[in-house]
DNA sequence: AGAGCGATTTTTGTCGACAAATAAAATACA
DNA sequence: TGTATTTTATTTGTCGACAAAAATCGCTCT
């Protein structure tokens, strides 16, 4: 499966400041989306060569990934994709579940008329997702939809952890999804309609509710997963 | 000022991986005591004669500062530290008046034994700073004391977040210290006292309710404070 | 044959140097 | 004298190379 992108095009001119934007992107979004799974090697001369560029910029990229904590560098020795903690994941679900009703109920105070827009855009893209059942476009579009709630809810800093939160869950989600066969999620489509309802209602409370049990369900239905799926198969 | 550490020790040796985290540890410090102030130039060949190392090392432990947001990257040009956003300073306090209340919520629910020892201890560290009139280790002891809450509570997604803000709040809290000469926060220290017992009887509302109020004394007190001095003397 | 020890290989951390990009200075021109 | 343009200088981004650490392999000795 050499896809997509062709890493040595065939101008070997890049741009000047580009190289590592460029492979952090990539490196983050294959392992957000499990392309290189938890304890993956990470070879930086092989990323060199792969990359066509030196290695001080892939390690520039490397030391930004491993601030995300997205990979673990063992100090004189490899560097590889980080676990994923799955003894903690109610910690996780706990943290999910608070900033889905902080941002849920700020964007039902604070949104404004674009915002609406905004968001009912990334509500379609998700239906889209949903109907075409590509389950890598559905993570994303999900993700998109409540960070673009979380935007609305104009705090900055709640925004920034919430779609900190994301990312860490894409992967977790990346296993939920592609478990459920890619079917399944059209309930959510209905609930992110309510909840885009009562946002623009400005009902603060009921915008608490709903997020609550969206996020509620959705946990539910991820721990029933890794409750019957030993965990033994898919940890490492 | 050549204070403390000398940069240039008699030994030009230095221990091989320690170059990165030495620099970012001791630029991130500066940054958040306002030592560089924000907008200050951050130049790295000085840097690196000033730490006797390469350019390799310094820009990855200014990649690492950048991905935390402590400075800023103009593309091809200067970098310097970032500026406070004094704007939206209101977002910030709301984020950090949840994250009191969630974190010593839970640290009512999921405490030990030995928890509270540590808490007691990072409380009269602080309360021995308010004695001392020490400002930069009030607010060092201060961080301490609700950060090790915050492990009370076992859930290292919160504490993640809630050690994010409470970094991001410590150049605030320095301008808020400095202003008040050292005195007053003695009230505080009792306030403490209050939180810590109710954690130990596990009162889940009364600790939510304390550390609620004890927030919002906080915020109102560095608001009212921003209101005086007309922000101009400060913002750059 | 197995364990201990030294040499080789691999990979990381650091270095000095070069080239692109931008700002600052100098020059020309109206 | 003021403005546009070229030249210089400063600073960043990238490169190839070297040296330290650790792991691997091979050898020797009992």
């Amino acid at each position: 499966m050499t896809d997509k992108d062709s890493d040595a095009s065939s101008a070997p001119e890049r741009k000047r400041g580009s190289g590592v934007k460029m492979v952090y992107d990539l490196l983050r979004d294959e392992i957000l989306d499990l392309v290189l799974p938890p304890g993956s090697p990470i070879d930086e001369v092989q990323l060199a060569e792969r990359f066509k560029m030196s290695r001080t910029p892939i390690r520039e990229a490397l030391v930004r990934l491993a601030g995300e904590g997205l990979i673990a560098t063992l100090p004189n020795r490899s560097t590889m994709v980080s676990n994923i903690d799955f003894l903690n994941l109610h910690t996780f679900f706990d943290a999910l579940v608070l900033m889905y009703r902080v941002t849920t109920r700020l964007a039902a105070e604070h949104h404004r008329q674009e915002d609406l827009e905004v968001i009912r855009a990334r509500q379609a893209e998700f239906a889209a997702a949903v109907q075409a059942q590509d389950a890598l476009a559905m993570i994303a579009t999900n993700a998109a939809f409540h960070s673009a709630i979380a935007e609305a809810g104009r705090n900055p800093y709640f925004t920034g952890l919430f779609n900190r939160l994301l990312d860490e869950g894409r992967r977790i989600l990346r296993l939920y999804y592609q478990s459920y066969d890619d079917r399944l999620p059209q309930r959510f489509v209905d609930e992110h309609e309510d909840m885009i309802a009562v946002i623009a209602a400005r009902d603060v409370e009921a915008a608490d509710r709903l997020a609550r049990t969206h996020a509620e369900q959705i946990v539910e239905q991820i721990q029933k997963l890794f409750a019957r799926k030993d965990r033994l198969e898919i940890a490492l």
